[in-house]
DNA sequence: AGATTTTGAGAAAGCGTTTTCTCAATCCCA
DNA sequence: TGGGATTGAGAAAACGCTTTCTCAAAATCT
């Protein structure tokens, strides 16, 4: 049998035998670090270029130990939040030469800090966004992540840097809204336990009534997703409350439909605002207040906090906070005058 | 000066003399495609559980040749379909032990051939989504990308498989409800004239009108996106047509909502369409009348392909198609009998 | 013109694995 | 119990680059 001809995958080495060179050099003019006689450095580029040279990544990698990637860890890649962190990553990593590596964990918790461990070795450095990972499992981990950052996330056992989202004030300019329009029975739906930034909208709540003690303040249990919002309408309605703060746009859609299934007119029955302003928020009926978080712009910036990390020109232990602002749409009104 | 101790990334060989065996045993136990001694694999379990060793991917993927790697190209991180594509494809994929590389050519097409050729080379394969890439150009580059899936796409100058929507048909099913509602004047909102998937809604729609020539069709020029379809409404109007076939679900929301602010009623003066059933549908006002698309199923089928690939397992060049299903809801009934 | 510095390219040593290739030790069966 | 098969582990050769290290040639200075 003929001996098959190997499927000539071209190397470095190819090129430096037609350029007549050594190895060395064409790496040299390849990565052009390093000065090499010019009319040298167009014989080479020209073999490369006429036998289609292209560098194998690993062997790059290897020989530099760096992948140029980073790793994106997400609990959700159907949340818009999320989608919007990481098409803000990818696109300001891309343009800066690096590529993401995605790692979703479908919202299993428990095989986050695998996942993002996995990634860390694959790739450069991480952006982790785990909103749901406890605090010591993350300050845990967090060290074998570096160099890492964080999204919507603190930790102060480890100096990554941060980019968040201020959700503690942006649920009080909402109750505030809902205030000002002479609301004083307001009820929050609550995210997930567990959730940060949940955490964060009750303590922005609890500032909230101390400073507005009028106000009379109903915390409701659901979830994170349409499904949970739209399951909560019956307790909202017996709250008796007539401003309702749902965790984010999605529960207050979910929120929205089963009111209209109920025949509860919104805003004149009650108001409804959401948070984050995803692009869908203005198309509902009626159209979604809510506070705007500029989603994409977190992920751009944690991108470049990624980027001072890997070149070593980080500021000192950095986060950076990021302010929602509410958008007045149709949802909330002033409440029935009964 | 103190010899700097090195960073310690503990690698196989500390396992090895921790265990007192060589670097290839240790390999071997950690593969575990070779018979080795019990006992021995045992005690060099131990040593690596103990050092917590973890292989070095980078070394890894240089000897193997490969990276457990596909990557994904999307022209649009921001496009609700390749959101679902790229959802698909990485659980799918992340189930049989594999990551996904994001490419995203943020729309600029000039830019995919190259993006689709970088990420090929640092992965084992890679998905295409490239609805506007012309034939020609994706006939040339697809040979290079092997192993390729195409989404949405077919070539016949090169055998990767494909898994596409029907849209042909899909398009035919929404014309054909509206048909059956009453519509006899219908206009197509088309999409970017070099959108593959467009000529194939066209496609169909020539059938229709063929078998349908009671229907009189105006075709007119739009785009992709909620600002192309808000731009519309002008046209929309002045075609004299009573039910309207958007090219997707954006457009058609954006249509939606120029329509309210010009006061024109949906369906009562105009019904319409959209297409892909993308997850915000079911919430405009009134709910949106479309083509259901499982885009998250086509992303997990693109990886499917993509494994029987890699493994060799591939089918004879194989094309997957999905039907869409009209979803009736609010957004279309009868004309108006005037 | 001889001594000294610069410049530029080749040789070779990694980078951290996997995978032959080898060969000693054990096993099996006549 | 001796010779051929197995089995199992170590040595060493890839994998495809980058980057020292070295050293000859050219340039600069006295």
């Amino acid at each position: 049998m003929a001996k098959r001809v190997r499927p000539a995958r071209i190397g470095i080495s190819d090129v430096a035998s037609k350029a007549g060179v050594s190895l060395a050099t064409v790496s040299r003019v390849m990565n052009g670090n390093f000065r090499v006689d010019p009319e040298i450095a167009a014989r080479v580029r020209e073999a490369a270029t006429e036998l289609k040279y292209q560098p194998n990544p690993m062997g790059r990698n290897l020989a530099r130990g760096k992948t140029d990637t980073i790793g994106v860890v997400v609990p959700d890649l159907g949340n818009p939040t999320f989608q919007g962190v990481l098409r803000g990553v990818s696109r300001a990593a891309a343009h800066d030469g690096y590529r993401v590596l995605i790692a979703d964990s479908s919202e299993v918790s428990s095989e986050e800090s695998i996942l993002a461990g996995e990634a860390r070795r694959r790739c450069d450095g991480v952006v982790l966004c785990a909103p749901r990972m406890s605090s010591s499992e993350l300050e845990e981990l967090a060290p074998s992540l570096h160099p890492l950052v964080l999204v919507n996330r603190t930790t102060d056992a480890d100096d990554s840097p941060s980019v968040i989202v201020d959700y503690g004030q942006g649920i009080q300019d909402l109750a505030a809204h809902l205030s000002g329009l002479g609301h004083t029975r307001i009820a929050y739906v609550s995210g997930p336990e567990s959730s940060a930034s949940n955490a964060l909208r009750l303590a922005g709540l609890e500032k909230f009534t101390r400073t507005n003690p009028h106000i009379e303040l109903t915390i409701l249990h659901s979830g994170s997703t349409f499904e949970d919002g739209y399951e909560s309408a019956g307790d909202v309605v017996e709250s008796g409350a007539t401003g309702i703060l749902a965790f984010n746009d999605l529960t207050a859609m979910g929120l929205l439909s089963s009111l209209n299934e109920l025949g509860i007119k919104v805003p004149e029955d009650l108001s409804v605002t959401g948070f984050d302003d995803i692009p869908f928020a203005r198309y509902t009926t009626p159209p979604l207040t809510t506070a705007a978080v500029p989603i994409t712009a977190v992920g751009e910036h944690a991108w470049a906090q990624m980027r001072d990390l890997l070149n070593g020109t980080s500021t000192t232990e950095s986060v950076e906070v990021f302010q929602p602002h509410v958008v007045s749409r149709g949802s909330t009104g002033a409440p029935a005058s009964d």
